[in-house]
DNA sequence: CATTGTGAACTCATTCACAGCG
DNA sequence: CGCTGTGAATGAGTTCACAATG
C-alpha cells in the first residue's frame, strides 16, 4: 500500500505502456493477466511490473493475477486519464496541423478545443473539422472560456518561451512542447518535451555503435 | 581518455542538448565555455557535463574551459552527425507530411530522399518540394538505389511491424518509430520510439501530482 | 589559480528472492 | 500451489571533492 515513497519517472512511462497493453488484452477478451505475462508483452521484468503497481496499491490477487478491466481502471486513475482533457494548440504549421488531425488524441480523451497563431494570414482560417485559427493574443481569454488545461507548443523555436509565458499567465499548468527550445516555466507548471532531432541524434549514435564505427 | 566503459543512455541525450547549445553559443560569438556555464545553460550539474564528455576524451583545457568550435566538432563526431543521413519515410498521413516539411531536419543533415505509402490514391502524388510518393512495395529497391540509412515509420499502428520487417530486409538498421506500437527488430538494428500519447499520459500524471490531486 | 578530469560516495532504479496469502 | 507484494541485494547514474595541470 505504498503511497508517496518517491516514484521513479520511468515507472510512469511504463504505466502508460501497461495501459495500452491492457486495452489490447481486453479487446482480445482476456479477463485476467499475470505480472509475468504483462512483463513479457511489455518487454520488462515481472518484478518491475509488480513493483510499479505496488507504488500505488494492491491491485492483484495472489495466486491468480490481475483483473484486466479493474487494472485498467486503476491505471487510468493513476495517470489521470479517466477523464477528458481540453488542449490548446499554439503554432499552426505543418506539425500543428498534423497534431490537430491526429486520431489517437480524441480516442484517448485529449481534445483540441482551440488553435492559435500569430500570423494574420492564418488567423480566421478553419483547421481540421471543428476549429478556426484564432489570434494568439486571444489566448488568455479563450483559455478561460474553453477551459484549456494543456497547452501544446508547435511554434518556431524563438516563439516557444514567450508562448510558454503566455500559457502560464493564462492559468495553464501543463505544456507539451514540440519546439526545439527547452522552456522555463514557473513552479507548479509541468512540461514534457518532444524533440525529434534529439531522437535522431540518439539514433545515429546508437547506429554508429551497433556498426562498430 | 575513457573509451568503452558503459555509457549511460542519458549521456547521449545530454550530448545532443550540449550540441544545440554550442551552436547558439558559437552563433553569439563565444569562443570558450566552461563546464559550469554549459551546465547552467542546460540545467544540469557541472560535474555531469565534465563526466559526459570524459567518457569520450579530454576536450578541455584546465583552468580555461572548452573551445566552443572544437567541442562542437567532437560532439558531432561522437553523435555521428558530422555527415548527412538519408532517410526514407513510410506512411504519408498528416504526420508524415509534417515530417517531410520539417525545417530542422535538412538543417542538421537529415534528409528525406524517399517517401512511401501503400494507398494507391496517394502513390505518384508529389510530396513537399522534392519528392513523389512511391509504392511501399518498391521499398527494398529504392532503399538500395537512394542509399537510405534511416527508416521513419509514420503509419497506422497495425502496419508498423510489417513495415519494420521490410525496412530490416532492405538493409536499414536504424528506425525512428512514430507509431503507437513498439516494434521488434533483428539484432543489430536500432530503434527510437516517439510516442505522443505516452508523453501526454506522463504530463497529466505530473499535473495531477503538482496540483496535489 | 581557475577549471578540468576522475575515483569515491552517494542517490536512484531495477532485479532478486522469498514470505504472505487467496 | 501459484502468483502477488516487498525488503534486501544489486546495478546504474549522478554528484562530490579534490588532485592534476595548462
Amino acid at each position: 500500500m505504498g503511497k508517496q515513497p518517491k516514484i521513479p519517472k520511468a515507472t510512469i512511462k511504463r504505466l502508460s505502456l501497461y495501459y495500452r497493453r491492457l486495452e489490447l488484452l481486453e479487446f482480445d477478451g482476456y479477463r485476467m493477466v499475470s505480472s509475468e505475462k504483462m512483463a513479457w508483452l511489455c518487454q520488462v521484468n515481472p518484478a518491475q511490473v509488480r513493483k510499479d503497481l505496488g507504488y500505488f496499491g494492491e491491485f492483484g490477487v495472489r495466486g491468480v493475477g490481475y483483473d484486466v478491466r479493474e487494472l485498467m481502471d486503476q491505471v487510468k486513475r493513476i495517470l489521470a486519464v479517466n477523464r477528458t482533457w481540453n488542449m490548446g494548440l499554439v503554432g499552426i504549421g505543418h506539425l500543428g496541423t498534423a497534431l490537430v488531425n491526429h486520431q489517437n488524441f480524441p480516442a484517448r480523451g485529449f481534445t483540441f478545443v482551440a488553435a492559435f497563431d500569430s500570423d494574420p494570414q492564418k488567423i480566421g482560417r478553419p483547421l481540421g473539422s471543428k476549429l478556426r485559427i484564432r489570434d494568439s493574443r486571444e489566448l488568455e481569454e479563450v483559455a478561460r472560456e474553453k477551459d484549456i488545461r494543456i497547452g501544446v507548443i508547435a511554434t518556431p523555436r524563438a516563439e516557444a518561451q514567450p508562448v510558454a509565458d503566455r500559457l502560464s499567465t493564462a492559468g495553464i499548468h501543463a505544456i507539451l512542447n514540440f519546439s526545439r527550445n527547452r522552456i522555463s516555466v514557473p513552479e507548479g507548471c509541468v512540461v514534457e518535451n518532444i524533440d525529434f532531432t534529439i531522437r535522431l541524434d540518439i539514433l545515429t549514435y546508437r547506429l554508429k555503435e551497433a556498426l562498430g564505427m
